[in-house]
RNA sequence: GGGUGAUUAGCUCAGUUGGUUAGAGCGUCUCGUUUACACCGAGAAGGCCAAAGGUUCGAAUCCUUUAUCACCCACCA
């Protein structure tokens, strides 16, 4: 006979196992079709991992990704698919670089990029990013993730690179992607482009500065950044604004403003410009402000830049402003403002600051050339995969990234973010793809003179010289499902596995991820990249507040891992977290789950103990008690439910639903249950492989443990198959009511405050029901502990007894001297009050003539039998009384 | 300014096409070591389902309005 411990110490098992995993093969597609788990031709599942940023460690919400993700992997694998779950990692180039950077200032080297050179700065951010990276996959490993590491793939690689320059070469060729001057979001302090999307807004109070220009201009001005108005070249005003009409088109000429630049400034009309707001004018800036540039672009202003890359001043903004910092320019401009009488109003106003996502810098918008994917850019699809495009029809970007979700190609779950994504993409500019970064991929062109050569590779004559730029990293981020399968070689990964049947992430990445993959794999291979979107929430504390260093609050999952254990720890994640939803953590948590991995050991332990001779593949015995039919009937509709909750991707649900098995109905009752009737040896076995099973995808340590405990090292059931749904279709209701005689005297044993240990005498009118009571009767006696239990078809309750009355059962507990008679009289009359308000609702409802006519039959068949059980309770109890 | 989500027991949340006497876990209280487990067992208390209208025979569930909180988007200087 095998026994387990006494209790279940992750720490002394979970590393191993991950050892015997790996050393199997099997989070390998490959050796599962030569160990034969499933076949070469076998339907596939497929996932890429999303991949980590590789600068620093993972947080509890990575946990909580890899948790969901291997979760599902395990069970798709278990049913019988060919599993893929490819690991990776992101060079994620702007946040990587200033980390390293940071850490090289820190270390004492004052400007690491101008004293180390380019090469020798790489070589720093390379070793800091393969450091990050192998904490990274050991903390995947930690967690139980069954990746398949001999796939495993970063996003800088040479392979992935292949695929950026290729996809590059082809968007170039296409015209696609293009170099331009336009205004972009710059960092001053990461000294490099963002993407409208990397911009994030910060609400602040702001000053509001109102003047004119000089005494002469007719019209004053309100804005919160006075030093641009060095670079005004007009006033834009609305054009139904009565005030102001007459100086619409005139011209005026500003010298030495702010003792500055000389301005040259045109008076336009703009519907957009609100008359309320301020003095109704504003001071238009085209090379510092958006919007200022579209009026530029509309009335052929010029555009003057009067910031650089820096933040300086240049000398477009006079003599006296050169190399200033913008803040000290604005602090002069002010004061020259007040000094010549010009500053009307100084106030304060709330107003959105335009911050850098990485270093939360404040963004300046100014002119430059960079490169652009074109989004609304006509191009021809040539070979199409995607419902409603043919192949050879004339497409944009966008056309394809909105064409995939409506028709539903694609699935996004939770669908509310359906419409965050389209009106994403409504939005939609075109993307500026170069980043001023040294770490990243460099662009794949190359200038000589006025000629620029894109390629996959360098031009191979004299004289040419590479772009120094690097592209956003998520360009290479968005070739990610296919670059990782071997693509542009068209290999047997890529006809296996594309498109990936699951992306799990985030939802605070769909813009910056999920829809640029969709936006690369539609052009490139005229497919999808994935065929359902799991998004899930972020990971917060107790209170609901984001985790942070400054707050104290972080949990990492490494700690709970040591101390509860890495099933604990996924369960705490997995349980009480739907898609879309945030979620809240605790330790306490985690503690609870980890009592829950506990109580499965030793569920296990006892069943063991009961269990002579366990076998893997043990079949259905013949269920000889009512217990065993009622238990098989619940484990076959938990197995029935399980699935079909995984397959929906209601991961919680489906693990609510086996720890109620589990711990309720299993081991609170048909283990109990098994100590009394005995002769249980080979249902015990069958459910308790089948429970191991269903619990394995949540918490594969515990279960692969035991399951080793068991059977040794013969069969791992990492790769066991999933369980069927047995057709049985017992009904439970007369184990219910057996159940609810033992749960009712227990009631009444604890309201009058009789010791546990004591035995009571019964006894039970059964009147239809008494072969089935006298079958149980000596279940009930054990459970509700009984000395002697009369079961007789129909009996009078004796004045020394209390009782209650259940399915139609009467049960009398003989009390002698310990009965209070009043107390007991009052809880009859206090029940007998309940049901009588209850049948009354039910008659009224019966009674009502709209009821009886509209509702379906089914309905008014329930309330009628419903309301005849009630009646004979009523008659019972008041017979009690 | 536009949009989305949340609001159910002290806390965290279920409640899937409208038909329950509204559920679970944690916490609280009472009792308890009966040959798996005190990381446990038995029992109990605790809810006008945010508010107001409406639709319906019937609403926690559908509609409208409101309130509070959270998040996302946006070029109000």
């Amino acid at each position: 006979m095998k026994e387990l411990s006494k209790a279940y110490e992750p720490q002394k098992y979970e590393d191993e196992i991950y050892k015997k995993w790996m050393d199997s093969g099997f989070f390998n597609p490959d050796t599962c079709v030569e160990k034969g788990v499933c076949k070469d031709d076998s339907p596939t599942f497929s996932m890429v991992l999303p991949p980590p940023n590789v600068t620093g460690t993972l947080h509890i919400g990575h946990a909580s990704m890899l948790a969901i993700e291997d979760l599902v992997t395990r069970y798709k694998r278990m049913q019988g698919f060919k599993t893929l779950w490819l690991p990776g990692t992101d060079h994620a180039a702007i946040a990587t670089q200033a980390k390293v950077e940071k850490l090289l200032i820190e270390k004492g080297i004052k400007e690491p990029k101008k004293e180390l050179g380019r090469e020798k700065f790489l070589a720093e951010v390379e070793k800091f990013a393969q450091e990050s990276h192998d904490t990274i996959v050991n903390q995947c490993k930690k967690m139980g993730s069954s990746l398949d590491w001999s796939r495993e793939a970063f996003t800088l690689d040479v392979e992935r690179n292949l695929a950026v320059r290729t996809v590059f070469k082809k968007m170039y060729d296409d015209g696609l992607i293009y170099r331009g001057l336009r205004l972009v979001n710059w960092c001053p302090h990461c000294k490099s482009t963002l993407a409208d999307d990397e911009v994030e807004h910060k609400d602040q109070i702001a000053k509001l500065y109102t003047f004119k220009y000089s005494k002469d201009f007719p019209i004053a001005i309100a804005t919160t950044r006075p030093e641009t108005k060095l670079g005004d070249t007009a006033v834009a005003v609305n054009s139904n604004d009565k005030r102001y009409a007459k100086y619409i088109g005139q011209e005026f000429v500003i010298k030495n403003f702010a003792g500055g630049a000389d301005l040259k400034i045109k008076i336009i009309g703009e519907e957009s410009v609100d008359m309320k707001f301020g003095t109704g004018a504003v001071g238009v800036t085209p090379a510092h402000s958006a919007i200022d540039y579209e009026m530029a672009q509309k009335n052929n202003l010029p555009i003057v830049k009067i910031i650089n890359e820096e933040g300086q001043m240049t000398k477009e903004a006079g003599e006296k402003y050169l190399g200033k910092a913008v803040k000290v320019a604005r602090a002069e401009v002010v004061e020259w403002l007040k000094e010549n009488n010009l500053l009307e109003k100084e106030e304060e106003v709330p107003n959105s600051l335009s911050i850098c996502y990485r270093c939360g810098y404040a963004i300046e918008p100014l002119p430059s050339k960079q490169w652009f994917i074109g989004v609304n850019k006509e191009f021809v699809l040539p070979h199409s995969n995607i419902d409603g495009i043919q192949s050879g029809e004339k497409v944009t970007l966008k056309k394809l990234m909105q064409k995939v979700v409506t028709n539903k190609q694609i699935e996004i779950i939770p669908d509310r973010f359906e419409k965050t994504y389209f009106h994403w993409i409504d939005n939609l500019r075109d993307w500026c793809i170069s980043r001023q970064l040294w770490y990243g991929h460099r662009i794949p062109v190359w200038y000589k003179g006025e000629e620029v050569y894109s390629g996959i590779d360098a031009p191979t004559s004299e004289g040419w010289s590479q772009d120094p730029d690097t592209l956003d990293t998520w360009f290479s981020a968005g070739l990610w499902s296919f670059s990782t399968l071997g693509w542009p070689n068209q290999t047997k990964d890529l006809k296996d596995f594309h498109p990936t049947t699951l992306l799990e992430t985030g939802y605070d990445i769909i813009f910056f991820w999920v829809a640029r993959m969709i936006l690369m794999t539609t052009y490139t291979l005229g497919t999808i990249p994935f065929e359902t979107v799991y998004l899930h929430g972020l990971v917060r504390d107790e209170k609901g507040r984001k985790m942070s260093k400054s707050l104290g609050n972080v949990i990492n999952p490494l700690d709970t891992i040591s101390k509860f254990g890495a099933d604990a720890t996924r369960l705490s994640l997995l349980l009480g977290n739907t898609p879309g939803n945030d979620l809240k953590l605790s330790e306490e948590k985690v503690e609870g789950f980890r009592n829950f991995t506990n109580k499965l050991w030793n569920i296990s332990r006892f069943m063991l103990l009961n269990i002579p001779e366990p076998k893997i593949d043990v079949k259905l015995p013949e269920l000889k008690t009512l217990s065993d039919k009622w238990i098989i009937g619940c484990l076959s509709k938990v197995v029935m439910d399980a699935s079909t909750m995984i397959e929906n991707y209601q991961l919680s649900a489906a693990g609510e639903k086996l720890r109620e098995f589990t711990w309720g109905d299993l081991a609170d009752w048909y283990l109990e249950i098994a100590k009394v009737e005995g002769g249980k040896e080979e249902i015990l076995n069958y459910i308790l492989n089948t429970v191991l099973k269903l619990w394995h995808p949540f918490m594969p340590f515990v279960t692969e443990q035991i399951w080793s405990e068991i059977y040794g090292g013969q069969r791992m059931l990492i790769v066991e198959k999933w369980p069927k749904q047995e057709s049985i279709t017992e009904n439970t209701i007369e184990f219910e009511t057996i159940r609810n005689i033992v749960t009712g005297i227990r009631t009444l044993r604890a309201d009058n405050k009789i010791e546990p240990i004591k035995k009571l005498d019964a006894t039970i009118s059964a009147g239809a029901k008494l072969n089935l009571i006298k079958e149980n009767s000596e279940v009930i006696k054990a459970l509700a502990r009984l000395g002697n239990l009369d079961i007789v078809e129909s009996a009078k309750k004796s004045s020394t007894a209390a009782g209650f009355v259940e399915g139609g059962v009467e049960v009398f507990i003989e009390l002698a001297g310990a009965i209070d008679l009043d107390k007991e009289k009052e809880r009859l009359q206090k029940e007998f009050e309940t049901l009588t308000k209850y049948i009354n609702g039910i008659e009224n409802k019966l009674a009502n003539e709209e009821f009886v006519r509209n509702a379906p039959p089914a309905v008014i068949e329930k309330e009628r039998q419903k309301l005849a059980e009630a009646q004979v309770k009523l008659d019972k109890i008041e017979a009690q009384l």
